[in-house]
DNA sequence: AATATGATCAACCGCAAGAGC
DNA sequence: AGCTCTTGCGGTTGATCATAT
């Protein structure tokens, strides 16, 4: 066992080889790794793949721990990796990534080709330190962030109340990580809490003030345009434009602790209280309303999938736009955020075009000055460009012979939908009712229901068996020691926009078994989506959520299709007749069959 | 020129999940 | 079921460089 030595980390004063550690009888070497180690990781890597990273020590000799070469490796020597600042464009995604996901830098690593998540952990910190020290907001007006979406006066009866969920391991480790984010992002989103206990050393700051800076009135405001209170649920995008962030972004992750046990989470919020005080008598827009943010929740991603299959879509990628919860941000509001007094470094990094990068095969944003967007602002055009992903900028000539299923799951790049996005214009979209694909949008805000109960009936009818064992569905490689075919489609996936090779490029590849697999498990988390919508709304209020508990919520979604007769019009319809008469966003599950 | 401060980077740590036995 | 090992993630730390005073 390697026995490191206490206190914090850090890189050895005389470049190298400071701190040695013993592990039975091999000294381990710490700090900063020298270029002979570095070749000695990458012909390892080169000739054996990546992990068992452990052997690389007992292989090589390299005085490495197991941990420190994946590291090394991760954050360094991999091939796509990018170098150099960050673009204004990457920027801006992570702040709607952190809008979204909370201090979840791996996840968000996956949104960011050739970038790791040690990097926008440390710009996001950076970031984080600077703004609170300027007393700015940490997100443009905007840009909602999940967290800032809670209601206060429950915050900490929740993390109470977490404290005492230990039910379910997992659970509780989701939720005390949870509790992390919330706990930090309390820290600087109310304004009005006690101030927690933190280190001093963290970077992160202390509560900002709701007014801490004239400069920028609407920092805690909620500036909310009508066209982002379309239902999340709806799987097709509202009017709003797509900025590039949420083009590039996936929809944030599912709740990952039982959503009714936890009625008031963090994902699916409801407003802050102190917002519309602030608004009520700081905002003097006479236009300003405060209607409540639509239900934080996001088109099913197993509908995602089953349209990425769908070959009748235009651009298989395009579907897979981020509804972005939590960041509703429409192109004027965008752009109005590009022009805030923000001491940016975009303003220093925008133009960089990573000419110095090392691998030709790095992956670039290729930033197009389009007009396309309406220049509302006298900012400089590229911060008006839309992602172009520059299809010449992803020769890949790997570097090692790299097992593409061995690549960090951080850093499977998630099928972007920069392409194409404007081949209609948003009028045209809005005349034609189309969403960005060009697919025929529904105007139903019970969208995500009916969708889910199609499935459901799809399932039903179907009936047939199905793996009941959840599966992660975050972007992790399968299992390294299964090399079969369907490992390689998978990445074809996965890897389409790193790899040039002839097999990539359409999620098409992808298995029956896989997309099956895919749909039931995101199918199950929407379902849970669905129901803590319900909980957690407060408008859903004929009382099914609060009896159901974490045992039932595990329903299989087999129960769930079970629920409903293989021909589930009926149920569909009332749905539908359900929604005409109510534009509030609300279903009621007592309108489902079975579920009474 | 010396010092202080901020920004960036790279590395460490502990913890937890998952796989394998 | 429980243990061990591997891997991955998020938080933290300290060195180094750049800039301001």
């Amino acid at each position: 066992m390697i026995m490191y030595g206490g206190g914090g980390g850090g890189a050895g004063k005389d470049g190298g080889s400071t701190n040695h550690i013993s592990d039975g009888g091999v000294v381990l070497k710490k700090g900063p790794w020298t270029a002979a180690e570095d070749e000695i990781l990458a012909a390892y890597v080169r000739e054996n793949g990546e992990g068992n990273w452990n052997a690389v020590q007992k292989n090589t000799g390299l005085a490495r721990c197991g941990k420190s070469c994946r590291l090394r490796w991760a954050n360094h020597l991999r091939p796509n990796l990018k170098k150099g600042s960050f673009t204004g464009d990457e920027e801006r995604l992570i702040i709607q990534l952190h809008a979204q996901l909370g201090n979840k830098w791996a996840r968000m690593a996956a949104q960011l080709p050739g970038r790791t998540d040690n990097e926008i952990k440390n710009y996001w910190n950076t970031r984080l330190k600077r703004l609170h020290r300027q007393g700015l907001p940490l997100y443009p007006p905007d840009i909602i962030p999940n967290h800032q979406l809670h209601p206060h006066p429950h915050q900490q009866q929740q993390h109470h109340h977490q404290q005492q969920q230990q039910h379910n391991h997992h659970q509780h480790h989701h939720q005390q990580q949870q509790q992390h984010n919330h706990h930090h992002q309390q820290m600087y989103f109310q304004p009005h809490s006690s101030q927690p206990n933190t280190p001093s050393s963290s970077p992160l700051p202390s509560p900002t003030p709701l007014n801490a800076n004239a400069n920028s009135p609407s920092s805690f405001t909620f500036h909310t345009p009508t066209a982002n209170l379309l239902h999340p649920l709806s799987p097709h995008t509202p009017n709003t434009p797509q900025t590039p962030s949420q083009l590039c972004s996936t929809p944030p992750p599912p709740p990952l602790s039982s959503p009714l046990s936890s009625p008031r989470n963090n994902q699916y919020p409801t407003l802050p209280l102190f917002a519309l005080q602030h608004s009520q008598t700081n905002n003097n827009d006479a236009n300003f309303t405060f209607p409540r943010p639509p239900p934080l929740l996001q088109p099913p991603s197993s509908l995602l999938a089953k349209r990425y299959n769908n070959a009748n879509t235009p651009l298989n990628c395009i579907n897979r736009v981020s509804t972005a919860p939590f960041s509703p941000v429409s192109r004027e509001s965008y752009t109005s955020f590009l022009t805030l007094p923000y001491p940016s470094p975009t303003s220093q990094t925008a133009t960089y075009h990573n000419t110095n990068n090392n691998y030709s095969s790095s992956p670039s944003f290729s930033l197009n000055p389009s007009s396309s967007y309406p220049t509302t602002t006298s900012s400089p055009s590229y911060l008006h460009s839309h992602y172009t992903p520059s299809p010449t900028s992803f020769h890949t000539s790997p570097v090692y012979s790299m097992k593409q299923e061995q690549l960090p799951s951080n850093q499977i790049p998630q099928i972007d939908a920069y392409n194409n996005i404007n081949n209609f214009t948003d009028n045209e979209r809005q005349n034609h009712n189309l969403n960005s694909s060009g697919v025929h949008r529904r105007s139903s805000s019970c969208s995500l229901l009916e969708d889910v109960l199609e499935e459901a009936e799809v399932l039903a009818a179907e009936g047939r068996d199905r793996p009941s064992k959840r599966r992660n569905l975050t972007a992790s490689p399968p299992n390294h020691n299964n090399n079969n075919n369907d490992n390689d489609n998978f990445f074809s996936v996965s890897f389409g926009h790193y790899d040039s090779s002839d097999n990539l490029c359409s999620l098409q590849d992808l298995k029956p078994q896989e997309d099956e697999s895919l749909q039931m498990n995101t199918m199950q988390e929407d379902i849970a989506k669905l129901l803590d919508w319900g909980s957690d709304s407060g408008e859903i209020s004929n009382g099914q959520s609060s009896v159901v508990t974490d045992e039932n919520l595990v329903l299989d979604v087999h129960q769930f299709a079970s629920l409903f007769p293989a021909d589930s019009t009926a149920v569909v319809t009332a749905t539908n007749d359900h929604h005409n008469n109510n534009n509030n966003n609300n279903c009621s599950w007592g309108d489902m069959q079975g579920l009474s």
